[in-house]
DNA sequence: AAAATAAATTAGAATCATTCTTAATTTTTT
DNA sequence: AAAAAATTAAGAATGATTCTAATTTATTTT
């Protein structure tokens, strides 16, 4: 665990919202001015292995962080792509009973207008 | 609908896998050897907007389009990345109860290792 | 049907996220 | 402290996708 990447996990576990790689990069930045992006990227990578935290692919085209590698539920905002928590009781189960055990994680992202897009629609 | 659309919606249809765009490309091109790539794109971009296919982000970096647009399940193999549909009833019920009504579309991903890459691992 | 307008297509350049390469630096082991 | 291994930095390379400008095709108007 180098300095770099106690920061970027730190980063990433400061805030609620689900950072890009660039984001990550940017914040990571301020507290050392030095690091590279592909420390970022690679960090990043490793974080994952190791199960600190998760991956998600969003909509659009980069992809997000998240402090929890626990799956759960995302609800993205079709209008302003804000990105929400949530967790959904019974879903392995259910998830295996579909296609049998064995699977290795899951990503389910749920589209729909956020609250405050829904007023001013 | 233009010719050039509806040989790829054909070349979409016409196969159960769920293609990258390249490789919709490559197969339009069999058939229309002028067509080109941003054709493709735009299209497949259209063909979206009308409902008629679906696009689906893998975990690899191209995203692939599926010929149904009705939600359903999406079995991703971490080693060779081939994408499997399967169905999960009463999964519209689970997520209402746990966000409420009113979301317009899901994407699951499930990631496993498929039978043949289990086989020699 | 000809002319005018609008929409779709093409080819390739541009962009953007991510990965790769190589050298320098830091950490760990002996 | 010397040697070996791992990590980092900087920027070049890659690869998917989008953009641009010119051309072609389709549609509408006269």
């Amino acid at each position: 665990m180098t300095k770099q990447r106690a920061v970027i996990l730190e980063v990433i576990r400061s805030d609620m919202c689900h950072h890009t790689a660039d984001e990550i990069f940017v914040l990571a930045k301020e507290r050392l001015p030095g690091i590279s992006r592909a420390t970022v990227y690679n960090n990043l990578k490793v974080l994952e292995q190791e199960k600190l935290i998760r991956r998600i692919t969003g909509d659009d085209a980069s992809d997000r962080y998240d402090s929890s590698y626990t799956p759960h539920g995302h609800l993205i905002c079709e209008r302003c792509g804000k990105v929400k928590d949530f967790n959904i009781c019974g879903f392995d189960t259910l998830i295996s009973d579909a296609i049998g055990s064995g699977f290795n994680s899951y990503e389910l992202k749920v589209r729909h207008l956020c609250d405050a897009c829904k007023a001013n629609a």
